[in-house]
DNA sequence: GTCAAGCATTTGTCATGACATCTTGACGTC
DNA sequence: GACGTCAAGATGTCATGACAAATGCTTGAC
């Protein structure tokens, strides 16, 4: 029964659940507690630790949502064997691979104001022909061209004149312009290439391309953007963790 | 300020929270909320109900995960525009298809044990060479070959002998066989169809395939599955819904 | 008129206490 | 020896109370 001595800062504003959450994944992921074992008891936990047991639970329970840890009632919580892969997360490829260490980089294709088709009005919430940002870039790692994205953005909602997309990424940028992205819905399938991306991603003809595409709401959950991405599958792909509740 | 009327029953043994979310759920797809309108604060709507606001709070925190719901501190809690798409679950294509309504079919097209190798004895946790269950299945869909589904079971952890997986989907088996699948890790990505699958998935040569390789954990942690997937990206595609908390 | 301070509202966090329910193993009976 | 019962231990659910922090509006000073 592992009890690592975990240290708590309660005038940080990094609410208590969360400190304990974070020394306890990293308790995990150095070993310190061991795949399948089993952890004391949520009780025992809080005590030594001088929590409360809720809060002792809302620390267990970000890891659970993450896929780390399982809970039994009536046994107890285990660590889940197996080597975790960073999932899916609300980020754009340009922080994914920032975050790894690779040098991406960003060309801009195109930019331009167009009127909304009747399924990006739709998936905006905006009305057919209304006036949104479409927005092409290219994507690469070094000289690999990675990925194809095409981005639409409700013209009354996101002021894009003047940004620079290319030393910045897009949720970066909407980031700083005050909008919290907090719910995104995607779509991952796959398709062939077709004449234009075949340059563009440096692919030869029908080679498969992996195809996301995704509608993000903020925090008031209005659309904010809709994008069409297409990735070479061979130096992309997606990890996800999926727990059930 | 909406303030539907939700019905509790204390005596059931469905948790009031849930009970709650449900109702909840139901009055938002059903738009008697309707999108972007704002809750009745939690300790109203707890009061309403005669329940606690932790209860109402966790209530809410179902649909928040779910991405029906958005919460902003200071200012209250928005339903979410724009439409649900159902997302990936910890559920098989097969159970996928028939709640969808349509006819699965699925065709054995081997099964045997065999040893593991290195990529799968690390995936599921095993010595190299273990013996393992090694399942081929094509699933279609009425005449249309739909995915090539390749999976590999511990030999030690399930006994598939005499198990029909024809008409009963793998995961259907597991639950019956007692196992509780709570985590699972999956990769999507895409590649061309090789010979020998253009041929089961009629699909021409330098097709297209999206694919998807999962390990599911049962409940003690323990990996109980790992499968490689092939789909006909015409005929099928992976929704999520993405929550930044 | 403009900006800043203050206030009301609402969600976020944390504590304490209680009981329910499930799992497992020990014990006793048949 | 097999089976059922019981108790211990763990998580699941729910209630009450309190304060913190963010937001948006109002009010007041300049």
């Amino acid at each position: 029964m592992p009890s690592p001595r975990f240290t708590l800062d309660r005038s940080s504003p990094v609410p208590l659940y969360f400190q304990v959450a974070e020394q306890l994944e990293q308790a995990i992921v150095s070993g310190e507690i061991e795949a399948g074992e089993r952890l004391e008891n949520e009780i025992a936990m809080a005590q030594d630790l001088g929590l409360s047991r809720p809060t002792m639970r809302q620390a267990i329970q970000v890891l659970v949502d993450k896929g780390m840890l399982v809970r039994r009632r009536g046994v107890g919580t285990q660590v889940v064997r197996g080597q975790v892969h960073r999932p899916v997360e609300l980020t754009s490829l340009f922080d994914d691979l920032s975050a790894s260490g690779h040098q991406p980089h960003t060309k801009l294709l195109s930019i331009e104001q167009v009127g909304a088709s009747e399924e990006i009005a739709e998936e905006l919430q905006v009305s057919p022909d209304a006036p949104v940002w479409s927005v092409r870039r290219l994507r690469s790692i070094g000289e690999e061209p990675l990925a194809l994205m095409h981005n639409y953005l409700p013209c009354d909602v996101v002021e894009l004149g003047g940004v620079d997309l290319e030393t910045q990424g897009l949720y970066a940028f909407l980031r700083d312009a005050g909008f919290v992205i907090r719910v995104a819905r995607q779509r991952i399938s796959a398709r062939g290439v077709s004449g234009e991306e075949s340059a563009l991603l440096d692919e030869p003809e029908d080679s498969p391309l992996l195809t996301m595409q995704r509608t993000a709401y903020d925090n008031s959950g209005r659309a904010v953007e809709f994008g069409r991405h297409a990735y070479r599958p061979s130096l992309y792909s997606f990890d996800m963790t999926l727990v059930d509740r």
